[in-house]
DNA sequence: TGCTGCCATCTGTGATCACAGTTATCGTGA
DNA sequence: TCACGATAACTGTGATCACAGATGGCAGCA
């Protein structure tokens, strides 16, 4: 499937479910971020200024400030003259994301056990459910979980009432996403989601218990698993 | 001073002895990045895009995409249809954004402690000396004060040879630079530098024993010294 | 004198065009 | 059959124009 293809269908998605609202630059650049942390674009995939605004109905300008944001959070990364793409991630490269994200994730769930309201409480423990319970053809379950895992990281994160912590995970998702999302797509044979479901309940246990260090943790042991499997797979270059 | 004559200065600063590389989008994205972190650029400055580019001599176009680049990362903000302006931090914005600092701030220099080389050693404690040994009338010192005190700083999270932290430092610095400098230019009286002597000794001393929960103490204690001056003055709304 | 409403000005937003590099393709040669 | 080179298609970059919404100042009314 090229990339134009791709570009298509998320539009066409997106289109019947997704926000009508704020600037046309604002809906483009929704648009392209839901690509990259869904894993709908893989690394090196190439972005054509003219083919993205095309396949919006628009001109190129709002694309242009799009990647022009997508490219200062280096989840793009466009040369001179030449088309936009998705940066691939080298081995170290992504060692040294994993290892950050520990840290950042790692806080943001400390201060969720200690600052959860009880509504926070039952997005995560809703989040943990319905992750715990994806079934159906193995193909619809890993796309699906995908966006499970998301969400449930997301309300743990945002239990944690910290814009500013809130923000930097979002970027920190938007790079990652590509690599995990390609992990995904040549390892369909992988049992990822038996220890993602029992680090996400020892995370909520502890987020219940009001325990931090069991949070971050439990949050270290679901990032750095994924992480370590991606690696022993020898995919990433370098 | 109005915001138009602060940028045709800052850029006929620039065009002396600045960069003549890369687009000319990279171009107005790094002067403009200079004017935030340096502080020529209070909150509330409006920055007109046919301003700019007349001072620069450019057309609309690459400040329109070097602003976009600033806007997603939060150091300007632009409503639709008004100008883009620097952002006023409030009070409470001020103190999440210095706890976030504290944990990734304080990450890196417990990763410095552990991993500094001796050239790394040696570059931090020439700063230490720099800014340390800062004289000359009141006005030049707390300018001077300002840069000797980021070189210092970045000296430390370079020592942790993480790319990823360092990117996102670096964009917490554009955030809080104007807020830092507005309290310096609003009180000139302040002894600011008292604490910050100390404790950059103090997180100097750390690195060299090899002590990373004591680099990270260090740091947070500058952090936070600093910032409760500035919240004690009360100049932040909200 | 103080308030209100209108109008000139300024704002970003989006579209369109021209241009100079890059890339890929196809045809020609050995 | 394969390698090479020219050319055509495609790329982002930058400039210019039109437009609608926001702003601020000025005049007129109470």
């Amino acid at each position: 499937m090229n990339y134009e293809t791709r570009i298509k269908q998320a539009f066409d998605l997106t289109d019947t479910g997704g926000l009508e609202s704020g600037t046309l630059s604002h809906r483009v650049y929704a648009h392209l971020s839901q690509l990259l942390v869904s894993g709908k674009l893989a690394p090196n995939d190439k972005l054509s200024f003219r083919a993205v605004a095309e396949s919006l109905g628009t001109s190129m300008m709002p694309v242009r400030e799009a990647i022009s944001r997508l490219v200062a959070e280096k989840a793009l990364v466009v040369e001179p003259k030449k088309a936009a793409f998705v940066p691939v991630m080298s081995a170290t490269g992504f060692r040294d994301i994993t290892r950050v994200r520990i840290i950042i994730e790692g806080a943001a769930s400390a201060m969720a056990a200690s600052s959860a309201t009880q509504s926070d409480l039952q997005d995560i423990a809703r989040c943990e459910i319905a992750f715990r319970n994806l079934e159906g053809d193995p193909r619809a379950v890993r796309q699906a979980a995908v966006a499970a895992n998301q969400a449930f990281h997301f309300a743990v994160y945002r239990a944690a009432h910290s814009g500013e912590l809130l923000a930097i995970i979002e970027r920190l998702w938007l790079r990652v996403g590509p690599v995990i999302n390609l992990d995904l797509r040549e390892n369909p044979e992988r049992m990822k989601f038996g220890g993602a479901i029992r680090y996400h309940a020892a995370l909520l246990d502890g987020i219940r218990q009001r325990d931090p260090q069991a949070a971050r943790a439990a949050l270290a042991a679901d990032i750095q698993g994924a992480a370590d499997f991606i690696l022993s797979q020898g995919k990433l270059p370098e």
